[in-house]
DNA sequence: CTTCATGCAAAACATTTGCAGCTGG
DNA sequence: CCAGCTGCAAATGTTTTGCATGAAG
């Protein structure tokens, strides 16, 4: 329903310091990609990240999109999302493991926010021993937008 | 615990006459690979499956290979475990969506026997709207034995 | 200024595809 | 027999890498 601006420039600024904590530049690009993945919580691909950096940056190479991806990524300040046909989605909000909400039609990614999650991690490690550091957790189907269009 | 003989000749025949239903042919590369998919537990890779497809054939090609794995999998007899970094693991004994506990260190994926997905999924559907038609839930850690090992 | 980031193009990688020859039923 | 499968090799498509240039701090 709440589609328009949320308030992503405390986490844009948090993403910010960390990076200049750890000496890593600001540069135009690279605040245009962070200002994509603080604002937006549709999960973007880097594709679409790209097409929406070439907007304010045209020479922008997809190579620095992917570079400064995976610099967030090992940074903990991205969630990358890979999916097994190869497509890839970030979330730059909650850059820890959540579930998602997969519509296979529309190809949106949202949050849901499910109680029991930590209850079946529990289970889990109980059950087999392992020592759980994070999980993956999607559902795939058809959203309430899409099923209405149709 | 059980980590020995199962029964997989029973899950074999059933892909076997599938196979036969739809006028596929039974080759001799092709029951190997099905023999490798029916009997381990251990959701082998390509790479694993020609491995071993090549002692009893070595000229089986790796397009082969692929291309029998994709047929099952269009034919829902086999689950494609897909994964960000480009591995892929197939299950042929369970070829419907179930969680995997993936151990990091080993690489082994197993499964445990998780009571409360249904009830997760019913609540994702309720909250969200959604209608649902498969899921996917990896937890990673490590494993029992690599935890002792160290 | 110095170091790091960018952008281009080439490399790397797994998977897919085309096709001639083989073979299961 | 003959449709469909195999195996080779080339094509594909995405992500990564190397390096010269450019800009952040």
């Amino acid at each position: 329903m709440s589609e328009g601006a949320d308030i992503p420039e405390a986490r844009l600024r948090q993403i910010l310091t960390r990076l200049k904590e750890r000496d890593f530049r600001i540069t135009p690009q690279r605040l245009a990609i962070l200002k994509i993945l603080a604002a937006s919580n549709g999960h973007p691909s880097v594709d679409k990240i790209f097409d929406q950096v070439k907007l304010d940056f045209p020479t922008t190479s997809l190579a620095t999109v992917y570079k400064t991806v995976t610099l967030l990524k090992e940074l903990g300040e991205v969630l990358e999302l890979g999916f097994p046909d190869g497509s890839n989605r970030y979330d730059g909000n909650k850059p820890y493991p959540h579930p998602h909400m997969v519509c296979l039609k529309c190809k949106r990614i949202s949050d849901p926010d499910l109680q029991s999650v930590e209850e079946l991690t529990r289970e889990a490690e109980q059950k087999t021993g392992f020592d759980i550091l994070s999980h993956r957790l999607d559902f795939f189907g058809i959203c309430p937008d899409c099923r209405q269009g149709d």
